[in-house]
DNA sequence: ACGATAAGGTTGACATCTCCACCTCATTGA
DNA sequence: TCAATGAGGTGGAGATGTCAACCTTATCGT
């Protein structure tokens, strides 16, 4: 049996991968660990990646009005529309009232999507410690601003450059 | 006028937002880093993200096999060979046998296709320095050891865990 | 040599994401 | 109060990404 890749090209591709731009790695780590996400989620329920993400910040109870749970994952609104009223229809989130806003609603697990949650997160949340446990603690001491620092220059779309029309 | 955003949805989301899986904060620095390349290419020129992506790393001239480059990009190869064929079919890239594998091409820029690199390159370098400039040195210096390895570790999909079946 | 195994590319089905138009409700300011 | 503006949600079209089946070609072990 010869490798898992033909060498020539794996090395080749690492080369130059060196010189990619940020926004190109940080592309390709986010596939991967969608990948994985999806390769965990397989083995421990049948949720779709979407669908995690929803019931894993509604099941943290910080917050339950529909807009601020969108905000936080930053899901756009139509996808988010969407994959609620899926939830709903599998019998996993409440859809209720707003208190206080009638445009947007009030979300919660029900029973069926607390037991979801609690069948994923231990997984999901050792695979959490196993990604920062790759790090070393002055890399996990900076990660979580430097990537929120890029965040929010990503959100800048007139940046300084002499070309802007 | 008021505010962007109905202040109070969005300070509950930046709440939440401190206690987000790594993961998570990936996943949306790859929608946010996407969103804003769209928004400079669509300035300065009119190809799509995979478009460009690819575009970018045949320039580098590092490597012109179609497995090599593909690597590189992580691409699934089902979408890396639309993209390529979409390309040759716009006139931008050639691609031509390859040496010593039949299987696989060799990609170039055609003239027109480097015309497109070069109306886009400044932007997006700019762009690119601009990311880089939101960080400090410290940052700055771990940010691509820490985004390799937590790409390693991606790819492991049975990391330590007391429930794997 | 030669069969077994696996990589590379293509195709089609499907999931996920983006964008736009539309409607309802909330907030602002005159 | 009320018109203007903008936010929240929905639906649909199209782009992007994933996955599995298939064929051809390359590599491995015998």
């Amino acid at each position: 049996m010869y490798s898992e890749d033909s060498t020539a090209d794996t090395e080749a591709a690492a080369r130059i991968e060196t010189a990619l731009p940020l926004s190109f790695m940080i592309h390709q780590l986010s596939l991967k660990l969608a990948a994985q996400a999806r390769a965990v989620i397989a083995r421990h329920g049948d949720l779709t990646l979407p669908h995690w993400r929803v019931i894993r910040v509604i099941g943290m109870e910080a917050a339950d009005g529909s807009t601020a749970i969108r905000k936080v994952l930053d899901f756009d609104k139509s996808q988010f529309s969407k994959t609620v009223n899926q939830l709903q229809a599998r019998g996993l989130v409440a859809i209720a009232d707003h208190p206080t806003d009638k445009r947007q609603f009030r979300l919660s697990l029900t029973p069926a999507g607390r037991d979801a949650l609690d069948q994923l997160r231990p997984a999901l949340d050792a695979r959490q410690a196993f990604l920062m446990q790759a790090l070393t603690p002055e890399e996990q001491a900076v990660i979580r601003s430097a990537l929120v620092k890029l965040g929010q220059a990503a959100e800048i779309t007139d940046f300084p450059t002499g070309k802007t029309p």
